[in-house]
DNA sequence: GATTTTCTTGACCAAATGGTCAAGTCTGGA
DNA sequence: TCCAGACTTGACCATTTGGTCAAGAAAATC
């Protein structure tokens, strides 16, 4: 997406290991700490306020290092607000590779609500600045939706219809079928306050899930029609 | 929830008409106007920065008036911010109504996912709000939830639930059957953005919300098992 | 027409914000 | 042991923020 960490004399250690990849460079221990802790606390304060409404301070507060310090490993805070959308992407596109022309449509999609749900249920803040980003305007992830999203989309479409062609399920727009996995899987995560509060609970429990889990799956399934009994 | 509008002299005038009620007091039209001016402005700005990231100044500019004028009839931030939620909320209970003992299921839940989706279509800002209210943790509105919402909530649970005992739907948790459908339907409100980048188009047209819809309705009641073909 | 009340607004303020800087401390390699 | 480069941080700054105020313009009331 945009400029990753680096900044300050610490490029020059980047540049020097060969692995212009993705992945920090193993460089100075002391410097992936720090990004490290810097990137958990901004995630966090971002998915509750927003870009705007997220301060340096508070974040370099959470971190546990002062503001000067944050601003030597990120130069600005769209600096760091970008790097921190750069590494909730990837994760956010690896469940759909469930979806494979050759797979079991109730497998393939169950195992991919499966996933969705654990990721709501145990990392639930990249979801909430996502949604927090998007809702906004999605300014900052634009191309990402225009090109990769798009394209992954687009493929697993086709394989959708495929399924659709084969009699496998009912047919679904492709595309709104996922929107709907989403819309549902990422409720849990974003809408997590709303959902205890409904029901009573101060935050939701393995139990909640696990309805929630089901209850989509045999929407899903049921609404699409696939033979195969729910299983797991 | 709070502290409505009022404020400035205005206070003695809404005091003086008896109307304790809920509605602006017919008062000064000239407050009157001013006010929905800033409320529209604010719910814009709140639903796409959120409470901390929206600043009084840029509400101001918005509605066409002055800072100080702003101030005028909303003493602080939080307490426009309260007024703006207030709105929503009566909006956001209503469409539940469709939902009632002696209805025919597929009809009542097809209408009330005809009413959510026109509501995400002609207006999508309010959901927004709500949507980072809750992210953010629904400090505001958190008693709100806790109360009137989660006892809506159960009242309409044994509805569904009834409908469930005389095998007019598949067993489902109601709570999270509805859940499910506030994802979908709002969904297509909150993540417009993303919805319409992933499909290239720079907006979402009325074929995208009919399809959005079709896709919802043909999800949960097929997935409901519902006997009733899909109508209108 | 006089007076009271509501409304309007530019100027202002203290606090918080994103960001800089320079002077320092640490650390790893030669 | 020395030193270049990496890291740390308190002090600082311009700008923006939420909010006030006082003085006047418009309306409403009598």
């Amino acid at each position: 997406m945009a400029g990753k960490a680096i900044r300050g004399p610490a490029k020059g250690n980047l540049a020097a290991n060969g692995s212009g990849g993705d992945a920090n460079g193993q460089a100075g221990t002391i410097r992936q700490r720090n990004v490290d802790k810097i990137l958990k606390a901004a995630e966090s304060v971002f998915a509750k306020k927003g870009f705007a409404g997220a301060s340096t301070a508070e974040i370099a507060r959470k971190a546990g290092v002062p503001k000067a310090n944050l601003h030597y490993y990120f130069r600005t805070k769209q600096d760091l607000y970008a790097s921190v959308l750069d590494a909730i992407l990837e994760v956010w596109l690896d469940a759909l590779q469930e979806i494979q022309p050759d797979a079991d449509p109730a497998t393939a999609l169950g195992n991919y609500i499966t996933r969705k749900m654990a990721a709501s249920q145990h990392s639930p803040e990249p979801s909430r600045l996502w949604a927090i980003e998007v809702i906004g305007g999605a300014r900052h992830v634009q191309p990402f939706l225009r090109n990769r999203l798009r394209h992954l989309v687009k493929e697993k479409s086709t394989v959708i219809e495929g399924w659709i062609t084969a009699g496998k399920i009912k047919p679904v727009d492709p595309a709104h079928l996922l929107f709907m996995i989403w819309a549902m899987t990422q409720t849990y995560a974003d809408f997590a306050a709303q959902i205890a509060a409904v029901l009573g609970k101060n935050s939701l429990d393995d139990k909640v899930f696990a309805v929630g889990r089901e209850t989509i799956r045999s929407l899903i399934l049921n609404g699409l029609g696939t033979k195969t009994k729910i299983r797991r």
